[in-house]
RNA sequence: GGCCCAAUCGAAUAGUGGUUAGUUCGGCGGGCUCUCAAUCCGCAAGCCGGGGUUCAAUUCCCCGUUGGGCCA
């Protein structure tokens, strides 16, 4: 088989979101699985929109969720006297004519053939201008659009590797403008252009775009390029079922990311959405999703981006996530100072038994760090009732007698034993000590919570709160 | 408006010309627990509608509906 190289091509105007994300993530996997190429390019002909700082965040996201390119990356401003040159062949073969019409004029064209029930397509007008009517307007200073002249002819169909055959006719299709007066190409030209040369093989990218498809097999066919392999994916919407916005926020990998949600967590999870693993199969570290990626596994309808699941996913991952790697998260998160200290405050044997402990309630990197810091930290002050004044009182007295202890077997015992010698209800003996320990009543197992605390800091704990209640 | 695409529990999906239509998230109910979480067990919940084709349609075809995309 011919050697495999696809290709992310984002527009640098605005953060890189889920959607994105999967149809890069979907391409990346194809090269891998192949042995091929992923190739990343920027599509930044639009001046007004691009920015360089959406750039950059765009390659840092990719780079955060794993997506390592080989190829690139590639600016299309930056090649733009490539796109002219092919420009030139299309003008010489007389495939392309100049386009006079104002974005004015075209305007109002296209709400007259709306109101008149008409489907809002270039007239194709300018192409019956004749030389002399060019000559004047060139004369008047209008500096032309170049529309590509579509071949009245058969139909446009291509086998899509998801869809299978997709036909379109060329008279529904207008007269498309391929570089504008500026001079700079449109998204259909250059799209093309890029693709062949760089010999992208397989093209990988969102449903919204099997529209742009027929015009660009029509610019393949007028520069005698080979056509690639087309694969439209399933789109993804938000829970409202719309088209991801780049406008919101939310759904962007930099405030995923900011939420605490984990890459692999997330790299897993795209794989989910438009495809399908065996029967059971969604929890996959990532060699398993590169062999069991297939186009074949790839449904057709829309999916919706539920975050539940996501969340579902980073709490799977965030368990089996070594302290070590999450360490480095930390440091991106937040800095890691704080951490250092914490670690050093607690010696390195209590801090893990904790953090532990905390990775098995929280379901984010953030929810991590809040859950931590309860159990490291001096709780506010804790208002008790009577009766469990009575149980802080038991348990100073208690704990005095027990000089050590050293598995949480041990200490499940001995709370057992004291809370039964207290003739307390459990409930509220266990729910007092919790209190008194890291000031809720809900959490770790207390065997657990207190021996990886240990002896010391419990009966500071316990003196603490004792002062302030002033027993 | 034209063209194109899609349609299975609330969500993601599997699957099939004859199945008790499977799985995961979520929901609900229970077990375990002092509690939350985790975990285990169980329950509810789905083939968009109408016509064909066929002995038989959720599955194939057509139409409609709905959603989406492109024409920007």
């Amino acid at each position: 088989m011919e050697k495999i190289k696809t290709r992310f091509a984002p527009s640098p105007t605005g953060l890189l979101h889920i959607g994105g994300a999967r149809t890069a993530a979907f391409n990346w996997a194809l090269a891998r699985k192949n042995r091929g190429v992923f190739l990343l390019r920027i599509e930044d002909t639009d001046k007004e929109r691009s920015s360089l700082a959406f750039e950059k965040a765009i390659l840092e996201d990719l780079q955060w969720l794993g997506l390592d390119w080989d190829e690139g990356p590639y600016r299309q401003s930056e090649r733009l006297e490539v796109y002219q040159s092919f420009f030139e062949v299309l003008k010489k073969k007389n495939l392309v004519y100049p386009c006079y019409c104002t974005p004015q004029e075209l305007e109002e064209e296209r709400t007259e053939a709306l109101n008149a029930g008409k489907p809002p397509r270039y007239s194709g007008k300018c192409f019956f201008l004749s030389p002399e009517e060019r000559r004047r307007k060139e004369a008047e200073g209008y500096r032309p659009s170049w529309r590509f002249r579509i071949p009245s002819g058969s139909e446009i169909s291509f086998f899509d590797l998801v869809r299978g055959k997709v036909v379109f006719h060329p008279a529904s299709l207008g007269d498309f403008i391929i570089l504008k007066s500026d001079g700079i190409p449109t998204y259909n030209f250059a799209c093309v252009v890029d693709d062949a040369l760089m010999g992208i093989s397989h093209i990988l990218r969102g449903e919204e775009h099997l529209s742009n498809t027929p015009y660009q097999i029509l610019l393949y066919r007028a520069l005698e390029f080979p056509l690639p392999v087309f694969a439209h994916l399933p789109i993804i919407l938000d829970e409202n079922r719309a088209k991801l916005s780049k406008r919101r926020g939310d759904i962007s990998l930099r405030s995923l990311r900011e939420r605490g949600i984990l890459a692999q967590a997330l790299f897993n999870y795209l794989f989910t959405l438009g495809h399908s693993f065996e029967e059971g199969k969604e929890v996959l570290d990532r060699e398993a999703i590169v062999a069991s990626f297939s186009l074949s596994r790839v449904g057709k309808s829309g999916a919706i981006f539920d975050e539940e699941k996501l969340r579902w996913m980073n709490k799977i991952y965030l368990r089996k996530t070594p302290w070590t790697t999450l360490r480095g998260y930390f440091q991106q998160l937040q800095g890691e100072e704080t951490l250092e200290k914490l670690v050093e405050k607690l010696g390195s044997e209590r801090f893990t038994r904790l953090w532990s402990l905390a990775c098995e309630e929280a379901s984010d990197l953030r929810e991590l760090w809040q859950v931590f810091r309860g159990f490291v930290e001096k709780s506010g002050k804790v208002v008790l009732e009577a009766e469990r004044l009575e149980v802080l009182r038991f348990l100073r007295k208690k704990v005095e007698q027990v000089p050590c202890w050293v598995n949480e077997e041990e200490v499940k015992s001995i709370l057992r034993a004291w809370q039964r010698e207290s003739g307390v209800k459990p409930a509220m003996f266990y729910k007092t000590l919790r209190l008194v320990l890291i000031g809720r009543e809900e959490g770790p197992e207390l065997h657990r919570l207190l021996f990886a605390l240990g002896r010391e800091e419990f009966l500071a704990r316990l003196s603490d709160v004792a002062k302030d209640e002033e027993v």
